[in-house]
DNA sequence: GTAAATTAAATTGCATACAATTTAATTATA
DNA sequence: TATAATTAAATTGTATGCAATTTAATTTAC
């Protein structure tokens, strides 16, 4: 009788979220490419056609990412025109990305993304929302 | 009535994942530092605590990695003793990975750490068989 | 039998990730 | 109010990821 071995690749949990989740990134790179924007860089700019303006802080909670990721891929939006980084005069520890017209022309562009990619993925409805409940209830749980 | 904006972050499917994948090997790290090894060098080893024996093609196909990422990763690994690397004779183009025996004795020191990260990720059982499903057929799922 | 095509790793270059430290600004407190 | 504690970004250092190219070995085709 074979034994169930938790140190087999095929019995981790992690290890196909791990792997999906670069899968997912690597297949939006053709669609992301024409923005010219990394799948990082389009998260960044899905926040800011939001909320137009936000800060360092703010914006790594939101993206689950620091400032030793968000500093340097935010120096490259800037130099692409698709975002403006200025300090706050409140208080000049902040650094505060506004998006420009630029970025926000780029919406437009953008807009059959989501589309594309899910037709891409090809999951149930179902699936879907069950897929994204479990995926969200990993992301509050808090330890 | 408030619109369903697809360009909205909490809209999509992809970020929970990427986020959620993070997470994730981010909560192995306290685990996997009593082995001295990253997630990606852990998931090396449980292909090698299976197989004992591959190369690096084989083991791309595996994890999903080329070998942009594991030549260097790999060589970390022999230099902390847990692999070997040697060209096959019959074929010198393959780079045959073999796990030592200080690799193999790893293994006995590793075998909680799949019960912790279960009880660290908190799923039902039915969530968690869920979630397995619906990731394989994701990465299943050829363009 | 040899040139062309293919294959497997390694290398190069660029972009994350993230822990840990540093720097600068602000707030709290003795 | 001067100093200590806190906070927000930036910096540093290490480790991926992956596309594209290069190198070397092997196969295929003519």
């Amino acid at each position: 009788m074979e034994e169930f071995d938790c140190l087999k690749l095929e019995n981790q949990l992690c290890f196909p979220l791990y792997a999906a989740s670069k899968e997912i990134v690597r297949r939006y790179k053709p669609f992301l490419d024409k923005l010219d924007l990394t799948y990082t860089q389009y998260i960044v700019m899905l926040v800011l056609w939001e909320i137009k303006e936000t800060n360092v802080k703010s914006l790594g909670e939101k993206l689950y990412l620091d400032s030793g990721t968000l500093t340097p891929l935010l120096k490259k939006l800037e130099d692409k025109g698709y975002i403006t980084r200025g300090k706050l005069s409140s208080d000049e520890r902040n650094l505060i990305i506004k998006i420009t017209k630029t970025g926000e022309n780029l919406k437009s562009i953008a807009k059959d993304i989501p589309k594309s990619m899910s037709s891409c993925i090809n999951l149930s409805k179902e699936e879907t929302i069950n897929l994204y409940n479990i995926l969200y209830k990993i992301l509050n749980n808090k330890l």
